[in-house]
DNA sequence: CATATAACTAACCGGATAGTGAATAGCGCG
DNA sequence: CGCGCTATTCACTATCCGGTTAGTTATATG
């Protein structure tokens, strides 16, 4: 804990706002979205990313409110005009790292794909996105630690998910089709499984690579990681 | 966050601290660790307990050292009589956590189970241990967002996970001279595995019970579950 | 039984912390 | 071009919080 927020009192930012400010009006009316001085998109979507940083790296308990004011180069006081308090704006992070993951995810178009790559392309993508944002794991345990109680009425996060099991579903069921898969896998088991074995290597890995003497996220032993994740899929739903 | 401690300043507790004062101290020269009015090691106990809830519940951020105290029903300087400060309390509640699964882990006799047996023991032992113990999750999670400096310079630690992959490591290698197992598994990655897919599904029960619309963690569910991981690590290391 | 030691307590401190009240000032619209 | 809306700022508060000072008292030991 000790002393992270700034010694004075109040966050101290925002002071070197806008450098350009004359000359920038001119422009502005033509421009369709160029800098101006007033922009709540912009500064929500700065509070959002501060707030993301902020929450994954301490926790909800752990985070303050000044500290990401300051990171978001916003007045603490907008924090609080685009959010009710701080637990809403932990509910207003989460709902927008799901959408990302979901989002990336989609693209993936798994329904194109033959049913073997389309399980490695799945593995591969949720280790890989795991991988690069360590934030998301984070907040995910963050949320679990308080019950899921930021999420339980979250219309937005409910919908992110529709679909979601219909498609691994699919997946499975063409490949018990063309006998390549045994029949009667259920998809949200293997899913949790698939995401199982990257995430908790990735979010144990400071006490993993203690306990095993071994540095876990050395780039040769994450390839070795995915690959036994692929062989452990591969057997799990072979026939 | 909002209140949660008392509204008093202090933590007012420890005032209904010893019910029979006068009496107690006649027979605590004869029984060993009769009930004294001063106990050191009984209160360094209730302190570590209370710190254990605590930190579980709302991480190492989150955590109030006068809740604690509190719980504890001692006086607040007693945690920083027995503790160095606030990140050396969460510390020594790692380090007694990991003892006590290690130490039950012991118990299982792995060495003295067929090949076979030995994974189911182990398998559902971590899975058993894991629903039982929702702090250990929470309390393993917390050590990770911090990176595990808590636990970076403790020897406990790194003795207590000494011969902790060998004794996998007989068990793969038995039931691969018998021929039941499959030759060059890494230990370290199906233990990392085994505890990955009991771990997971349980410390994001909350976000996953509204993820998949469904409750994980009612009793036909968890049964499912292990049933699940169990044949998953089956197929996984057999031919 | 005297006394040194260690368990234990009350009260306190200064900085931090979530959240507000009220005024200012760009910007879009008519 | 002026006016209402709202993004933005500044100043402020009440309480919290980790950690400490300055003791008091039970108990083991000789």
């Amino acid at each position: 804990m000790k002393t992270q927020a700034s010694a004075t009192g109040t966050p101290g930012a925002a002071k070197a706002k806008r450098p350009p400010a004359a000359d920038t009006r001119a422009r502005a009316a033509s421009v369709p979205a160029a800098r101006r001085v007033r922009d709540a998109d912009a500064t929500r979507a700065r509070i959002l990313e501060a707030a993301k940083k902020e929450f994954a790296k301490l926790g909800l308990g752990g985070a303050r409110v000044d500290v990401i004011a300051m990171r978001a180069k916003a007045n603490k006081r907008m924090i609080y005009h685009y959010f009710k308090d701080k637990d809403d704006l932990f509910r207003a992070v989460l709902e927008e790292v799901y959408a990302d993951i979901r989002t990336m995810e989609a693209k993936l178009d798994l329904d194109a794909l033959e049913p073997e790559a389309a399980l490695h392309a799945f593995l591969a993508f949720t280790w890989t996105y795991y991988l690069k944002h360590p934030e998301f794991l984070a907040l995910v345990n963050s949320a679990n630690l308080h019950k899921g109680r930021h999420l339980l009425r979250s219309e937005r996060f409910r919908e992110l998910h529709i679909g979601f099991v219909p498609l691994l579903d699919r997946v499975l069921k063409r490949g018990a089709a063309q006998g390549v898969f045994r029949e009667g896998i259920d998809p949200v088991h293997l899913n949790i499984t698939i995401a199982a074995v990257g995430y908790y290597y990735l979010t144990n890995r400071y006490t993993g690579s203690l306990m095993y003497g071994r540095d876990l996220v050395d780039p040769k032993a994450l390839e070795e990681r995915l690959a036994f994740n692929m062989d452990s899929i591969s057997r799990i739903v072979r026939l």
